[in-house]
DNA sequence: CGCGTTTAGGCAAGCGCTTACATGTTAGGT
DNA sequence: ACCTAACATGTAAGCGCTTGCCTAAACGCG
């Protein structure tokens, strides 16, 4: 079932008989037919590795994730499958969860199997990669602090889109808007928080300026949320923003049974647009980050630099945050008959 | 930055570089050192493909997915990879949008980079695993109604979650339990609507049955329920048990909007404990059906295949469904004080 | 001291495929 | 009829690594 055994069937040469797998010109169409023929009938299947090995081409792209949990996770996938579909590229995923050493072994173990590698690490320290990725192999990375190291840079508009949200938000008359942040060392939680402070300096409301501590977890969310109500603690702010909307999610269910009202008694937002955030009582206003489209676009790079390596420069770009507007932040009334269904499928357990 | 390279700077043969490498015994200390000092001078990096070629082991499963969205992929990859991470494995992943031709291409594409297959596909067609799936190749099934291929499987037990839900749904005074379905050519949704039937029987409660028709999407289930309220139709039925949570918030809007309250109406219950589920209002009754554990136990036994393929004979084993009771069943009434919350992180967008 | 055993390391044959180059054939041009 | 170009196919040298087999030196022991 190697080639070699095709071409000893079909009396010809190794060398015809891949001519004519890969369609190369040359052979005599009789030859091709039998050789086709003889293929078929012995199911012949050509050995992908042992092709890479001689080609030095793998058609595989190496995705390095931080860990494997969540939205995000199957999200980011999902964008990055697309766009690899589409250009017919296989997926070797790896999902670092602990330190650096662990991600500099992955590196080495994709050696030879991938032609590119899509990294991402919120948590990157930027030595690392330099060390670790082998000169000659393409590297695009995803929401990393990483800069200027010479490869290409995707990121979520995480300040931007907290900026707009904090511009909305002040818009719809809040003024004491107070931030519950994510954890410190994480970059996207970094951003929105830098964004939450430039838009305050910008409105001109540093006065209302509140940070509560926050990692992201529902669980801490909640007790922020609890932290603000607190009978010693000062006023309460007019709008809670979150730096995700787990944190939204907790604070909501601590404000709920506070019988605190969002938003009538204080606004709510959060950012990441999970698709719960459209399910819950008040629909919660958030911040979308794409994503999708950002592994998409990674990918659409990283094989771009891997098909002309000098024709592309390395960049770093910023995919869009946009503003999901609905009734927690107290920008909009209920609708009246409104309904709040999507078209979104989910497939069972499949 | 080759093997030879190594060798050659070292002043050794490439054998000796490869023993030092690999571990083996038979080189002298003072060699080893210099080698390994050499290596790492030259920053040298295995290449595993070509390794692969020369050992017939690749460390690398091929996943073959129907989609790539929702939660479930997120979930099942999660468990596969925490299996395979433990066992030093890699993952390929493949998501086979399309048909039967399209997977076949897929396993095709994958000859030669993995030593198993780890495929799901509801959908499938029995005969053309068998066609395609090189005889070599160890290959684990999940979810499919494939049986009896000689290869192992993999199931949830959807039929016995069904099974369980209406139990309870009876148990807790419901007789007529009405069924919103899932797609008809789908694995999990025939089986949920096999163990609903085969329930109903064994309660006796055939009478009540009804069947609706829907796809697993939210706005089937939206449908469904109106369909069920219509002016013109039969009586309500005490409980709608959807054959997946995304069905059953359809309903739940559906209810909602027509000021039908659940579950003092009508009392609703899905399948799949989507995370969505504890947080709408009332929290969904539901059957957990522990995907992580199914993608864990299926790559443990496609690596124990890898490793022993005689000690391993095919069999098909399947993941229990947990009962998942909330509110909006009517079991249980609101608690008092209670909290929804959980421990569940989210990180961001990371 | 001679001989059997280890031990350290080299040699070279693959793994399955691609591809530059060589070779033999055939067709076209004058 | 002769020369050249185009075509069809074979030859063989890799791609980077592993490993069975072999050699030679070192070691142990009666």
């Amino acid at each position: 079932m190697t080639l070699k055994d095709v071409a000893r069937e079909a009396q010809v040469s190794t060398a015809t008989v891949s001519r004519v797998i890969n369609g190369h010109g040359n052979v005599s169409d009789a030859t091709r037919e039998r050789i086709l023929g003889v293929a078929e009938r012995l199911r012949y299947v050509p050995d992908s590795g042992a092709r890479s090995l001689s080609t030095g081409l793998t058609h595989t792209i190496g995705v390095l994730l931080p860990d494997l949990y969540g939205e995000f996770f199957s999200e980011i996938i999902r964008g990055i499958d697309q766009a690899a579909r589409g250009r017919g590229l296989h997926l070797l995923l790896s999902g670092v969860h602990g330190s650096a050493e662990e991600a500099a072994l992955a590196i080495r173990a994709l050696k030879g199997r991938v032609d590119g590698l899509l990294i991402m690490s919120p948590y990157a320290d930027a030595a690392f990669l330099a060390e670790h990725s082998a000169a000659d192999t393409p590297l695009v990375l995803m929401n990393t602090p990483v800069r200027g190291y010479g490869h290409s840079a995707f990121c979520v508009d995480n300040r931007g889109g907290a900026r707009a949200m904090v511009s909305h938000l002040a818009a719809v008359g809040h003024r004491r808007i107070a931030f519950i942040s994510g954890p410190e060392n994480n970059f996207d939680a970094t951003e929105r928080l830098a964004g939450y402070r430039e838009a305050l300096r910008a409105l001109g409301l540093e006065a209302g300026e509140r940070v509560l501590p926050g990692d992201f977890s529902e669980e801490s969310g909640y007790r922020a949320a609890q932290s603000l109500l607190a009978p010693q603690g000062r006023e309460w702010p007019d709008a809670v923003f979150a730096a995700n909307d787990m944190m939204a999610l907790g604070s909501l269910f601590a404000f709920n049974e506070a019988h605190v009202s969002v938003p009538a008694d204080i606004a709510l937002a959060g950012v990441d647009d999970i698709p719960m955030a459209r399910f819950v009582t008040p629909p919660l206003t958030t911040v979308r980050v794409r994503m999708a489209e950002l592994g998409a676009r990674a990918l659409e790079r990283l094989a771009a630099a891997i098909e002309a390596p000098d024709a592309t420069p390395a960049s770093t770009e910023t995919v869009p945050a946009e503003l999901v507007v609905r009734e927690s932040c107290g920008a909009r009334r209920p609708p009246a008959t409104g309904r709040r269904l999507t078209r979104t499928r989910s497939r069972g357990a499949t």
